[in-house]
DNA sequence: GTCTATATACAGATAGAC
DNA sequence: GTCTATCTGTATATAGAC
């Protein structure tokens, strides 16, 4: 697992950011290469289409995210009350690799769609022997959906209509509440 | 507030179902007219630009959203449960105009982001009375946002990974209970 | 009101120099 | 490995006939 080129990283990076500070449309393959410091041409030589570049990203997903299971997994507080907690609430790479693949994903990628699905699955394997029954895992879920779909909505930096802080926790005492005995 | 002329509310239905089906790239103004069955100077007559079809899709999913809000106001199975119940389970014409703007805002598109924000803050108006306090409201609101979410991810028609039908109500009762007193 | 034809701009991708 | 130059397709928008 050799770790590929810098150039090739803060292409990435770029197109990352575009996608989660000014939506898809944005996201072009010239944005990109400009601010990632690269022409064209440089960007082409890493990624041969848009395509590519896509998949990159969601590589880099994948591997984020199962660093962040790992974590979960080892969470002190417990798996329930550290899932919710890293539901995007601060801008770790994670969180910004999946606001980015959800814009890929509402633009029309299957693959980003398909990801995003596959990593939802891979959370609800890693939540339900955490939970009293499946109507539990449903609203572990959904909370952690929903505050994706408004980490997605206001994209990065920005604090949307969402719990921080103390109002956080006292949310994952109630949906923790709920979900165990 | 006379009704605008057919061809441009069929128009405005196959945007929408573009955006939904296939996402926010391939809802193209060629692509539009196409599947409305009118040229691409037909569409332009009635909106004269990409922007003012999206503004013509968040006008009708204003409408919408007015027209549901008043139902769940006068929903016999109480607000919290029929709000709950109507956040994406079924395909509604509402349902679907969100859906599709929640496709624009990903897409990059600022005043879909801004009318979605302003829906999420007119149903929290509308919940905020019948839940114990603050923290219930973000409860509710976030276990909707999920539903849409994944309404969202899964485009239109697909059975998502999503409570329906016995297991919704079950879950409708979970909330409500964390929710209210 | 609806059409065809066309202008303009930009996206994705290729060729080949350095 | 990174660059410039360029080709091709397609998206938005305009002009003007019917």
């Amino acid at each position: 697992m050799s770790r590929p080129p810098v150039a090739r990283e803060s292409v990435l990076d770029a197109f990352e950011a575009i996608l989660i500070d000014r939506g898809e449309r944005f996201a072009t393959m010239d944005a990109t290469a400009k601010a990632a410091g690269v022409s064209k041409g440089g960007l082409l030589y890493h990624f041969g289409s848009k395509q590519a570049l896509a998949d990159g990203l969601l590589a880099r997903l994948d591997e984020l995210v199962r660093e962040d299971i790992a974590q979960i997994e080892r969470a002190k507080e417990g798996v329930v009350a550290h899932f919710l907690r890293t539901s995007t609430t601060g801008d770790t790479p994670v969180d910004r690799a999946i606001v980015a693949a959800t814009r890929l994903a509402q633009g029309g990628d299957p693959t980003a769609n398909a990801a995003l699905r596959g990593i939802r699955e891979q959370w609800a394997t890693l939540i339900r022997p955490h939970v009293r029954d499946a109507l539990a895992l449903d609203l572990v879920m959904l909370v952690s959906d929903g505050l994706y779909y408004n980490a997605a909505l206001d994209g990065s930096g920005v604090a949307g209509p969402v719990p921080q802080g103390e109002e956080l926790d006292a949310l994952i005492a109630l949906v923790k509440r709920a979900a165990q005995d």
